[in-house]
This record gives structure tokens, C-alpha cells and sequence, in this order.
DNA sequence: TCAAAAGTGTTATCCTTACACCCATGT
DNA sequence: ACATGGGTGTAAGGATAACACTTTTGA
């Protein structure tokens, strides 16, 4: 009646108008989220334990950090750690407890195996900062054969993939993910099954993303879901951003996470009713054009009322022709 | 390195205006929740060992069910298992994964030492639909008392309890919670550190809410913060009506669960727009005064469109003199 | 006829959307 | 001077909040 408990982190930053996440990779396989086990004797709390294995693995100090999910089914809705055993085999079950944390330097400490990915790696489908992305575009007929004519599948590959007409949820990741997984199209899918049915031809990585190490992109994809939706309640993007910035790398930043772009008044009337910025008065002088104003965090109004996130005004150009 | 891992359901339902939640009794002893066993080599998920052992406890079927958290810290954040241990015994270390269930039919076979409790016999602050609650006004100067005249708690308090002008927000239940515990005030809290410190006098049951088993209240403090958030966002209400029923019933509900009065006709017009209820023509005779129409929730359309739950147009008539 | 609850109309205000334009700097 | 990104004004439309009012039943 005991079990193993493994703690997953998935540690997100924006870099470069891209969204990375900090992997670990052992040479000539998969990638896969800085992992390790919980000590029930040792370890105070999962978020002490956390914190300690991922500098340990990585030389990194996380800074904001919250619970995701706990993942603990087995068979295909969620495999065994990879340790190369099929799914029947039931020796040494994994229960993973996945933590999401966010960090405003992803230029840091490499140590051995430990590299940040672009979350589009592993989610070629997931930017529509350009219009509808390639990977949607691959994945429309592969989706529709799997769905056959009927409403149920095809309602929900309508919606999730937003095919005739359905406006784009960037929120809803993990849907996405599993539905690729379930129609058999992404790699874990079969790996998961023992290497038995192979329903679609293989697609190339930059449609279907990179396959990771056990149910780790059924994590990641948890997160960038649930990253996605926290940031138009709460404020956590702040906690991705250095201490000063303007407000169009404040911008970019949510455009990287969202993966779609926003229209940049709105986005600026918006944020200064929250009342969350602060001028600086001086200036950014690397811009390229016209110089732009530093901004700060208040964060000191965290704990004095009542906040909530970003609002997120669409700009809807070249970014939908759904 | 292994752990026992227990499963905690908080399964809920509205009944005369009430929201109650599935309890279990033993003689003698605190009220707890349904909790068993996740056995790894005989369970295939977490959902279906929830489902099997809440049945058998309670003979209760589960309709809707999702993950909450899953509650692992010693100490006084999370105690151990209700065995009588004191926290720096680490024999038997359970970790919880704790498991919300909505259902439209209180009304249910009770089973053994099953009950349904209103959930204000546990949080008695939590329902503002007749104004300030008794239980905020008497916590107010022990609260006082605990932060001092300094900004950190200070701010905190007034955050949370609604003091000072500020609004109250329905949604920080498990925030309130954790903050009587901190502040030494609810029993669990001296109970967990092995009868030390009294901080305050203490105070009424009506008050400070029931103690319950292990930290069961704590999990029924994440759920009642979930549900009232999801709501909004998410048509769940639905889950706790039954198949047919008028629109004062639906608000009441809804008042039921946020502990909020709502604006009738800003409801209405919101729930319109939303589309998620018909009308079927028949009307319902045993309101009392005029006859009401009776709808029904149309599940169809979850599959086909992207739908958000229900706005709260609050009521600000008695219902807020903070 | 009156209480009780259902159900409706209307307005002021605010927020969101969308459009078009001006400003400051480096090359 | 002009390209590049920073930064702003304003008007239309829709959602929200707050008013007060009519309708239909049972006692």
C-alpha cells in the first residue's frame, strides 16, 4: 500500500520573445523536467524538497513556485517513470506530485545535462503570435481522419484546435496534448502502448513537438495551461520579468507566454487602471528607436488589496483566419 | 522513500439554500471527510479508487469529480493523519490527495456515520448573504489583537476579512483558514503543535467553526475557494441542479455557494446571454406566489462551443456595511 | 384584496475594441 | 530624411450596475 512519490518541476522564463523551460537531458535520450524523489522521512514539505533537488540538478534557485497537479494514473493517461518497463509491469509505481515555477533569468548557471528549451519544441502548435502555425495547419487532416464525421470527435478537435470557424483557447494545452495523445499522433502515445498501434504515419518533430522522458509533456503542457490562464487573474508575469523593463517588453513577454499577439494601447490602458507599474522616469536607451521608459512591479500592492492579473486585448490581423 | 498515500473527497451539494458537503462521523470524535487508502498495486487511478471507497462509506455515487491539491507538508501546515500522533512522530506518513465532487442530490441513502453537514457549521465567516456575518464581527478584535498595529498582518487581515473598507472576496476561503490557524485561533491549530500554545481565549464553535479530523478542514477550505472561483468560469453550478429547475432556484444556488446575494434581474440578463439554460414552457406551481418557469441546462453545448460559467452581479444593499 | 414571488423595461456608466496619429532617437 | 519602435487621443459598441415597475398565483 506504499508508493513513490516523485516531484516534477517545470521552471519557466521568457527569453528572447520565447518561452523556455529548464529541461534536463541524459546524452542520446529523450528530455526531460528536473526530477527527483520526496523523502517522507526527511523532507519537511514538497516545495522544501523541490527546491533542493532542482539546484542540486541544476545549479538554480527557484523563486516563484506553485502546485500543479498530481499525476498518478496508470496505463495510458499516465506512464510509468521511464524506466523502460511497459505499463503492466507494476513494480515500482511513480506517483509525481508536478510544480510549476517562474523565474526572470533563464540566461544562468548551466550545470551538466540541464538546458533551457522553447516550450514551441515541444508544442509546435501553441504560437499564434503569426497567424495560425504551420504545425495546426500539418495536424488539420491527420485530426480529421481521426475524428471521422461524426460530433463528438470532431467537436472537440473543432474547439481545441479551432478548425471552421472556432476562435483559438490558448488556456487549454493539456486538452490538446492528450487529444494527440489519445489519436495516437504523438510519439509517447505508442511508447506508452509497448510499440503497438501505429494509427497515423509518423509526422516530423516540428509538427507534432519533441516526445519527453514519462509523462513529462503531459506536465509541461499542465503548466504553459496553467500559466496561461493565472496570468489574467493574478500578476505572475511580473515574477518572469527583471526588476525594470518597459512596457513593451512587459508586452512581448505576455505575447510569448500566450502565444498570440495583443493590441498594444489597449494593453497599456489596461494595465494602468491595475495600477500594478510604475514609471521610472528614465529611459531605455537599447530600443532601437525612440527610447522607452522603465517601468517597475509594485509589488508592495500584492499585499494591501485586492489584484488581479492582465487583461489580454487580442489583436486579431494576421493572426486569425481561422 | 515510500509514503502512504490517502485520497480525501469533498463532495458537494446544495439543499434549502445551504451548500452541505458529505461528512463522516465516528462516535465520539470530530466530523472528517470520506478518506481512504490509494492502493498503488490495486488502483489504476486516483479518480476510480475516490469513486469505489467514497461509495462504499457512503453508499454515494460520485457524478463530477476533479483533483484539488494534494496536501504533503508536517508540521503545522499539514498535520499527519488523525491517529492521535503528535507531528514530530513520523511513523506513518500520509500524504493526501484531496478530491472535489458536486452533486444536484443531497437528499441520499445515509450510510453508517455519513451525514451531510452545512459547510458554515465549519466556516461560520463565509456567508455574507444577510450582511457581515456574526463570525466576522466577533473575530475582528481577536484578529486585531494577533497583527498588531504593523502593516504585514495588519494588511493581511483587512485583505481578507473584509475590514477597513475593503471588499469582501468570497474566494480566499482556504487564505481565512490558514490565517485563523497561523493566528493560533481555530482548535486544529494548538491541536497540531501537541497542546502548547493558547494565544488566544477561546472562543464558540459558532464563532471559529467545527474542528474536523486530521487537516480535513483544510482541504474542505481549498475545495469551497475552488468551487467559488470555478463557478465563474466554468458552467459547474449545473452540477448541483437538478434536471429541471427555475432561474430563482438557480441564483439561489449559486448565492448558496459564493455566500453572496445576487442582483435577480443582472443575473438573468447575464445567464441570457450565456445561452446555457432553455426554457421548457412548463412552469414549476409550488413557489408560493407566482408559478415559475421551469429550464433545463443545455449540456449539449459544452462539446460544440467554448462557454465560461456565470457572472455574479452582487447585491450591495444590507449585504455590505464593512 | 393582499402578500409573495416571478418576470420586465430603461438609463447612466464604464470597459473594450478599433482606428489613426504624433514623438523621439539612431543611421 | 527616414526607418524604427515608443507613446497617445478619440469615438462606437457592448456589458454592467442600479433604478422601479408589472404580472400571476395562493390564501
Amino acid at each position: 500500500m506504499t508508493a513513490v512519490i516523485g516531484l516534477s518541476a517545470v521552471v519557466m522564463a521568457v527569453q528572447d520573445d520565447r518561452t523556455v523551460v529548464l529541461t534536463v537531458r541524459e546524452p542520446g535520450q529523450s528530455a526531460g523536467l528536473p526530477f527527483g524523489l520526496f523523502d517522507p522521512d526527511g523532507d519537511r514539505t514538497f516545495e522544501l524538497a523541490l527546491r533542493r533537488f532542482v539546484t542540486a540538478q541544476t545549479r538554480f534557485d527557484l523563486g516563484y513556485v506553485e502546485q500543479l497537479y498530481t499525476f498518478g494514473d496508470l496505463g495510458r493517461d499516465a506512464p510509468l517513470a521511464d524506466t523502460g518497463q511497459k505499463a503492466e509491469d507494476r513494480a515500482a509505481r511513480v506517483i509525481s506530485v508536478g510544480y510549476l515555477g517562474l523565474t526572470p533569468q533563464a540566461i544562468d548557471t548551466h550545470a551538466r545535462n540541464s538546458y533551457w528549451s522553447d516550450i514551441l519544441q515541444f508544442f509546435p502548435w501553441e504560437d499564434w503570435r503569426d497567424g495560425c502555425p504551420a504545425a495546426v495547419a500539418a495536424l488539420e487532416s491527420p485530426l480529421r481522419l481521426w475524428a471521422g464525421p461524426t460530433p463528438p470527435r470532431l467537436d472537440r478537435i473543432r474547439l481545441l484546435f479551432a478548425l471552421d470557424g472556432s476562435p483559438w483557447n490558448e488556456e487549454r494545452v493539456l486538452e490538446r496534448y492528450e487529444l494527440l495523445y489519445e489519436a495516437g499522433l504523438v510519439p509517447e502515445a505508442t511508447r506508452d502502448r509497448g510499440e503497438t498501434l501505429l494509427t497515423q504515419r509518423a509526422l516530423p518533430d516540428s509538427i507534432l513537438g519533441e516526445a519527453m522522458i514519462s509523462d513529462h509533456r503531459r506536465i509541461l503542457a499542465t503548466a504553459l495551461g496553467r500559466l496561461r490562464g493565472k496570468l489574467k487573474y493574478r500578476p505572475v508575469i511580473f515574477e518572469m520579468m527583471a526588476p525594470e523593463f518597459t512596457l513593451s517588453a512587459l508586452q512581448r513577454a505576455v505575447e510569448a507566454v500566450v502565444g498570440m499577439t495583443l493590441h498594444k494601447q489597449n494593453f497599456r490602458r489596461a494595465l494602468e487602471r491595475t495600477d500594478l507599474v510604475e514609471g521610472l522616469g528614465r529611459r531605455d536607451q537599447d530600443t532601437g528607436g525612440r527610447p522607452a521608459e522603465l517601468f517597475r512591479f509594485r509589488r508592495e500592492v500584492l499585499g494591501t488589496r485586492p489584484v488581479s492579473g492582465l487583461s489580454l486585448p487580442l489583436l486579431r490581423d494576421e493572426a486569425s483566419e481561422t
